[in-house]
DNA sequence: CCCTTTTCACCTAGGTGGTAAGAT
DNA sequence: ATCTTACCACCTAGGTGAAAAGGG
């Protein structure tokens, strides 16, 4: 679907206000969605999948834009996989309503666990083809498979720096390129930000719901030599 | 080396005029040379082996430049590799001062074998990190691994275009993006070429000299497949 | 005969989750 | 007990020259 501008889009610079997005390989995103999307995070830095692409509209051809990504958290908690209740029974599963977990009853979920560690450094992805123009953007879909996720706080490879266990929300974000003087007096009008709810996602170090891992693996084409069973188109 | 620029150097902008570029792996570059350099060309395109790598110096850091390759006819001739004594003995070898070939004697040679083909279109390979600032260009060695070589007139991939059996010499340039509205009425001053005349090869669909297919198999790690004996640093 | 095309085994380079060991 | 790390087999993706087949 496309997701709409955030709050106060008015007063937008003419060069971004029509500025659309819509997410790519978007039933596939509400299928791990259903499940609760995980993200693996390492040391070394770990690609997403799915990978956040987009396709655009509405950008000026001629003019000069950066693409950009960042991750902010979707709450103030750190989250741990189990039942919670001393094995007894299933676990409550949702703890957020924009947390699904369908299958609570059968398995274990996710329980929150206490405060949110203090959060890292808000690294911010760009593109690598920034800066480039609206018609070369608009051309074909625009893919972020080069941005990695790591735990490690000393990274220094320019990869996303996330807190494993916790809940992250992708932002994707459209910076017009101002060509006058004094344009950091408008840099507050010259960008417009997108959200795709169905991207969020919780951070581990290792997959802890198996349907999570099993949906990777049928879907993930580097991920072909765990799948048995005979193929499908 | 270094190469200096060609003739007319007075007159350029005061962006490009300091601009010196160093090419990487000279000496990988000059075995080849004395043996008599020869590049694969293919319909799918193919890369170039040694790689095109320079280290760039004098740019201002701050402005903004666009870098990129074409390749010029070496001569008017087409050449065929052989004996063209009838075999009777060995080749007379170098038929331009400039085609060393100093194993003529043991095995054949390169020989003119009439005029060249008619100019195929004359392409130019942009390096994909175009525009970018001059601290970016000089951070570290720029590397042309992305262009490749075909002998397909109808080539839809933006492949560098060479007649097979002729002769080509690289060339680099260094393009200033100049701000200014009227910019076009600069173009001649806004760029610097570079030429090695180390890197001047001749276009082939199968190697012909021996000791070239050697030296590839020996230097190239993707055909590290084809070394036989013991291995070497 | 000379040159080109196609296919192939063999590499480099790097993205997967599994697994077992390690850390707290 | 829970989470993290390091290593691994197994993939994708694509760059090599050899060899055989094709074309003029």
């Amino acid at each position: 679907g496309w997701a709409g501008e955030g709050p106060g889009a008015s007063g937008k610079n003419r060069h971004v206000c029509h500025a659309a997005a819509r997410l790519e390989m978007g039933s596939l995103w509400e299928e791990f969605n259903r499940l609760g999307t995980e993200m693996i995070v390492t040391k070394a830095g770990r690609r997403m999948f799915p990978t956040f692409q987009v396709k655009l509209s509405g950008l000026d051809p001629l003019a000069d834009y950066v693409l950009l990504m960042d991750f902010i958290p979707l709450d103030d908690k750190r989250y741990r996989w189990g039942w919670g209740n001393g094995g007894r029974g299933p676990g409550l599963g949702v703890l957020s309503p924009s947390l699904p977990c369908r299958y609570a009853f059968h398995s274990s979920s996710w329980l929150a666990a206490g405060r949110a560690e203090p959060a890292a450094p808000g690294r911010v992805h760009f593109h690598p083809d920034s800066p480039a123009k609206g018609a070369q953007w608009m051309r074909q879909i625009v893919s972020f498979d080069k941005l990695k996720l790591t735990n490690n706080l000393l990274d220094d490879n320019g990869h996303i720096i996330l807190n494993s266990m916790h809940r992250y929300q992708p932002r994707f974000h459209v910076v017009f390129v101002d060509p006058r003087r004094d344009s950091e007096r408008f840099a507050h009008q010259n960008f417009k930000s997108f959200s795709f709810p169905e991207t969020q996602f919780m951070a581990v170090t290792a997959y802890q719901n198996h349907r999570i891992t099993q949906l990777k693996i049928a879907s993930n084409p580097f991920a072909k030599g765990f799948r048995d069973g005979d193929p499908e188109p």
